[in-house]
DNA sequence: CATGAATGAGGATTCATTCAT
DNA sequence: TATGAATGAATCCTCATTCAT
C-alpha cells in the first residue's frame, strides 16, 4: 500500500516514487514478460531494494494495473477528437491518425505492449481495460462517425462495426510492428497517409 | 521427448496422443494463460497423468510451440488465395475475407489468443511466429496485390504498407473480439462485407 | 493435501508419510516453537523434501491441527474412564490417575506442549481444541463426580467447578513439569498418590 | 536501547513511555499472539511510531522480557504470603487464594497468557521464568508448608510435591479459563472458596 | 527524541521436472 | 508407456531493524 499522503510534499514524494517503480515495470515486463519478471528484476531496474516496492503496491499485480492506469490517464489528458471537427474531414482524420500513431510510439509503447500480452489471457484485467478505456473510446468515436454520417460525409454504414474496424486497424499496424515488422518500422510516419488514404477511399482502382 | 515412432500403428497413436495434450492445453492456457496454468491441469484436462505429458513434449515451453505449430499446419493446409482469381474481386475479396474470419473462428481462436499473448513478450516466440507465420502470408499477400495493382483494379499504393493495413484491419477485429466486445460478436457474421467493403472503396460518402 | 485414496496399499503408505511428517513436526515445534520452526526444519527432521510436506498437508497450520487431531485420537481410544467404577474409590482414583499421567508422559508430552502454547494465544485453535477435546472430557468427568456424589462418596459440592478444579490440577502439574521443574520430574512416580490424596482428603491435619 | 536517564524528570518520561509500550505490547501480543504481531501493530496501538519502540527496547523479544519483568516485580511487590500467618489456616487459607486470583485476574491475566505461551516453546525465556518467578514462590510456599506441617496443622506429605500440587491446581483453573471455559467465568468469585475446601479436606465424603 | 521510508534476509509455498514402480 | 509421489529451485511477500531527516 503506498503510505497516505500526509503534506504535499510528502505526495510529491510518493508520486516520484511510484512513477519511477511503474517506469521500471513497464521496461522490464515488456523486455521479459510479466510472469517472467520477478520483483527483484524490477526493483534492481529502478535501482531500489525488494521490498520498497511494497511500500507503494500491494503485489505484482497491482503494478500492472498501475501501468493500465497511467496508460488510461495518459489517454484521456489528451483530447484526441479534439481538433477533428475543424479542417475538411480528410485532412482533420490524417491529422488525427498521425497524433495518435505518434502518441502511442512514444508514450504507451511499452506499456501498451505488456497490457495487451497479460489482456489476453486474463479475464479480469480485459474486462477492466475493456471499461476504462475501449468503451469509452468507443462511445467518441460513434459519436463523431454518426455525425458525419447525419452529415452526408460518410456512408451510411453500420457505425459501431465501422468503429471497430477501423479502430482495428490501428490496433492491428501496432501490433504488427510490435511483433517486429520491419516494413512498419522503416515507414512508420508514411502509414497515417496510407491509413488516411484507405480508411477514406479503399484501395480500389478507379478505373473498374 | 516424443516417442520415436515405430510401425505406423504406433505412429498413429503418438499423434492421437500430442492431438489429445495439444487440445487440453490450448484450452487451458486459453481460460488461465499459459503461465498461471500449471502442467497439472493441462493433464487433468487432458485426462492422463502430469508424467505422461513428458514423453510427449520436452518441457511445457513445447506444448507452446507444438500449438504454434498447428495453428501454422492448418493455415498452409488451407490455401487461402487460392479461389480468389476466379470471380471479379469484390465478390472474389469479400469470400475470401468470410472465409479467412470463419476460419479463424473456428479452428485458432483460442490458439491464437494463447500464442499472441506470449508472443508479444517473448522474442524467441516473436520470431519464430513471424518468420513461419507472418512473413510467408505477407509474401503471398503482396503477390496478388502487385498483380491486381499491375491490372490496375487497385490504387498504385506502397503495396507491403498496403498489405500490413489490411492485414491489421483483420489482426485488430480479431483482438478486439477477442476482448470481449460484444458488437463484434453478435454482427460477427456482417463483418466479411463491411470489412470489404471499407477495404475496396473506404468510407467517404459519394457526394463530397 | 493429501492424495486420495485409491487402493489400500495407497492408503497405508500416505498414513505412514502423514505420521512421519507430523511425528517430525512434533518433535522440531516443541524444541523450537511452531512459528520459529521453518517448513525446511520439519523436512530435514522427516528426512524428506521441503515440497513432499504439501503432498500431505494444506499447509503449516494444518500441521498444527494435524497434532491436535492425533492427540484427540490417542485419547479417544483409550477409554480413561473405563476401569474406574471397580475397584473402592480410592483405589480406581489412584490408578486412574496413573494411568492418565503415564499416557500423556509418554504420547503426548511434545504435542501438547506445542498446542497449548499456540493455543494461549490463537483463537481459532483455542476454540477447536475446547469443543473437541475438554468440553468432551468435562462432560465425562462431571457423570462421574454426579454419581458418586449420589452415592455419596464424595461431598455435594459444585460438580462442574469441582470438576473444573481437579483437571486443573493435573493440568498444572503438566505445565509446571513443562516449565523443567526438576522435582517434579524426579518425584513424577510419586505423584499419582500424592495428587489421589490430596484431591481425596486434601491437605489438613488430622487433629487441628 | 532506553535512553540514559540524565534527570529525574527525564527518568519519569521514559519509564511512562517504556509502560505505554509494554501495554501496548501485552494487549496486542495477548490478542494475536507474539510471533503474529508486528511491531507496527505495537506501534499503532501505542500510538506512536515504528521507529520509537526501538529507542526504548533494544528488539522484539526485549519486549516479551519487558512483559515478564514487570509481571515479575508486581508479584513480588505484593507480599502474598504476609498476612496469612495471622487466622486460623482454612480462613487466612482462603483469603490467600482469593487474593492471588484476583490479582492475576486484574493484572497479569494478558501478560501471563503471553508469557505461558512462549515459555512454553522457549528454552531461554522459560530458564528464566523459572528462576525469577517460579522457583522464589516454591521456595517460599515450601517454607510456610513446613512450617504448618511441624505444626501439625498439614499432613507429613511430601513437602515439594505438595507445593507443586497445589500450585498446579491454581495455575491449572488459570488456563482453562484462559482457553474459554465459561463455567470457570462465571463461577470464579465461588472458587477461592472451593479451592480452599478441596485443598484443605479433599473431596471425598465424610461417611465412607 | 520521534519519525517512517528503505532495506534485505528469511520463509511459506508453488510447480516444472524426474524417475521408480 | 503410464503413473503420480518426490524433489528442490525459484519467487512472492513479510517484517524486524536501521538511519537520515
Amino acid at each position: 500500500m503506498s503510505p497516505k499522503p500526509n503534506d504535499p510534499v510528502q505526495e510529491q514524494l510518493i508520486q516520484a516514487r511510484r512513477t519511477q517503480i511503474l517506469d521500471a515495470a513497464t521496461a522490464v515486463f515488456a523486455d521479459k514478460g510479466f510472469h517472467r519478471t520477478t520483483i527483484k528484476d524490477v526493483a534492481k531496474e529502478a535501482g531500489i531494494a525488494d521490498g520498497t516496492i511494497y511500500n507503494y503496491f500491494e503485489n505484482k499485480t497491482a503494478l500492472l494495473l498501475g501501468i493500465l492506469n497511467r496508460l488510461n490517464e495518459s489517454e484521456q489528458r489528451e483530447e484526441h477528437f479534439a481538433q477533428v471537427a475543424d479542417a475538411d474531414m480528410r485532412t482533420s482524420t490524417r491529422n488525427y491518425i498521425r497524433q495518435r500513431l505518434e502518441v502511442m510510439t512514444q508514450n504507451g509503447f511499452q506499456a501498451f505492449q505488456v497490457l495487451l500480452s497479460e489482456i489476453l489471457v486474463n479475464k479480469e484485467l480485459r474486462d477492466l481495460y475493456y471499461q476504462q478505456v475501449i468503451e469509452p473510446t468507443f462511445m467518441l468515436a460513434e459519436k463523431y462517425y454518426q455525425r458525419w454520417a447525419d452529415e452526408g460525409l460518410i456512408k451510411p454504414l453500420d457505425i459501431p462495426l465501422t468503429t471497430r474496424a477501423i479502430s482495428g486497424m490501428f490496433l492491428g499496424v501496432l501490433i504488427l510492428r510490435m511483433m517486429g515488422d520491419s516494413e512498419l518500422e522503416q515507414k512508420w510516419d508514411d502509414l497515417p497517409d496510407l491509413l488516411a488514404e484507405i480508411m477514406l477511399t479503399g484501395i480500389e482502382g478507379d478505373q473498374p
